[in-house]
DNA sequence: TCTGGGGTCCTAGGACCC
DNA sequence: TCTGGGGTCCTAGGACCC
């Protein structure tokens, strides 16, 4: 018997979002069909919900009852937000993904929009994982569709490749939920991330160590998970489209170009080299809630909208905090302007907090120091520096002495 | 009628300490 | 009256990912 080798899987579930709504609405099967629109087309639907059946109670909980003739077609959406995600069906008329709505409805007026139910989704996230944790524990987070999973030392993980493991979570999952899923799997993380890709949807993609030159040099850079739109375009810049050229540039050059760490990462990279293990617990940074507004707003004329805004984008960090069971020292903001420049602030505090009296307070602070000229678009709160509630490191033990009252008056009561 | 929300990590300069 | 490094923390911005 040969040695083991390392195998590694990437498992994408397929159109998640969308998938799951058609758990719900069987009928909705191969109609074209996006899911987004923001948290508000939410509230939306329960004020339309409310007056036009009266007869029943809507609540975020009774969502998932709504009849499907309430939704919308794209033709008839007015409004800000992006697509999450889009059925196979609405994908063939270009729509997909972070897709503008008034984008999307030129392209596929009759797609259906739905709007996100993040519960509903997060539970058939749990479902999933932990079926693949049963026949495979070594599993690492990305989030709530996809996930990593060290195949090595799992039993079958090395039969063909991983090929038979891969097709005993594929089969489990969908017998369980209903669900399919795209894996790669290949000798690191970065390979098998590239390997899922291959043939979506309900996919399984093997690479080998020797298969670099011929399955992944041909592809595009933008494939290498870390390289987005701004890489991409310098890669391009100096003529470099696929990984192959990439990986044919002097190492050097690549450093110089690129930064030390940058450039020696590209190489790496472009050879299919990654060592990167499979972490299966981590501990958050920061926890952070923003909200996009229906119309721009104006720091002055619209005070008093923005000052409630404010006040409840904290109260829900600390609720997320509390909930978690975690406190923070770093508090922040972040604003987005009519022209979509980004400006944060953020203080780092003596103690740790969870409070939304404090935070609150701790972010009225840094909105003074921002510039409030142009109209926003967009305000975030967001909590860093994050330490378990019962671990506080000991220096700074005082927590989350609740803030005075007197705060409240607060956005930009100083300015102008 | 362009462009969500929740994250992580990196960089770079300045403060401050030894 | 001159001129060090190294290390860490903080802040702001930006790239990228799901």
């Amino acid at each position: 018997m040969t040695g083991k080798v390392r195998r590694i899987a990437h498992l994408d579930m397929d159109a998640f979002y969308a998938s799951v709504e058609l758990l719900r609405y069987p009928q909705l099967k191969g109609m074209p069909v996006v899911i987004g629109g923001g948290r508000r087309r939410e509230d939306d639907l329960l004020a339309r919900l409310t007056a036009e059946r009266p007869d029943e109670e809507w609540t975020a909980q009774t969502l998932h009852k709504i009849p499907l003739d309430f939704f919308p077609q794209l033709s008839d959406y007015a409004g800000r937000g992006v697509i999450t995600t889009a059925t196979y069906a609405a994908r063939q008329f270009g729509v997909g993904s972070a897709m503008g709505l008034m984008k999307a409805a030129k392209l596929c007026p009759q797609a259906i929009l739905l709007p996100v139910d993040f519960t509903q989704y997060r539970h058939y996230s749990q479902r999933f994982k932990s079926i693949i944790t049963e026949i495979a524990p070594v599993m690492e987070n990305r989030g709530v569709d996809e996930v990593y999973i060290d195949f090595t030392d799992v039993p079958g993980g090395q039969r063909q490749g991983g090929k038979v493991l891969a097709r005993l979570i594929q089969k489990a999952i969908f017998d369980d939920t209903g669900l399919t899923c795209s894996v790669g799997v290949a000798p690191n993380k970065l390979l098998a991330k590239m390997a899922s890709e291959f043939n979506k949807p309900n996919g399984i993609a093997i690479v080998q160590e020797d298969d670099v030159q011929t399955m992944i040099w041909p592809l595009a850079c933008r494939k290498i998970n870390g390289i987005g739109p701004k890489a991409d375009e310098k890669l391009k810049s100096h003529g470099i489209g696929t990984i192959g050229q990439l990986a044919a540039r002097d190492p050097q050059w690549l450093e110089q170009s690129f930064g030390k760490r940058t450039g020696a990462w590209l190489h790496a990279a472009a050879h299919g080299r990654d060592d990167r293990p499979v972490v299966t617990e981590s501990e958050p940074v920061s926890m952070s809630r923003e909200t996009t507004f229906d119309r721009d707003l104006h720091a002055l004329k619209d005070r008093a909208e923005l000052g409630a805004l404010f006040t409840q984008l904290c109260e829900q960090v600390a609720l997320d905090l509390q909930r978690k069971g975690y406190v923070g020292k770093t508090i922040g903001i972040k604003l987005r302007f009519d022209d979509f420049q980004i400006v944060t602030r953020d203080h780092t505090g003596t103690h740790y907090t969870a409070d939304a009296k404090e935070i609150r307070r701790l972010a009225g602070l840094c909105l003074k120091r921002a510039p409030l000229t142009k109209r926003l678009r967009l305000l975030g709160v967001r909590v860093g520096a994050l330490a378990k509630e019962d671990e506080i490191p000991a220096m700074s033990a005082a927590v989350s002495k609740p803030a005075k009252p007197e705060t409240a008056d607060d956005w930009t009561g100083q300015l102008f």
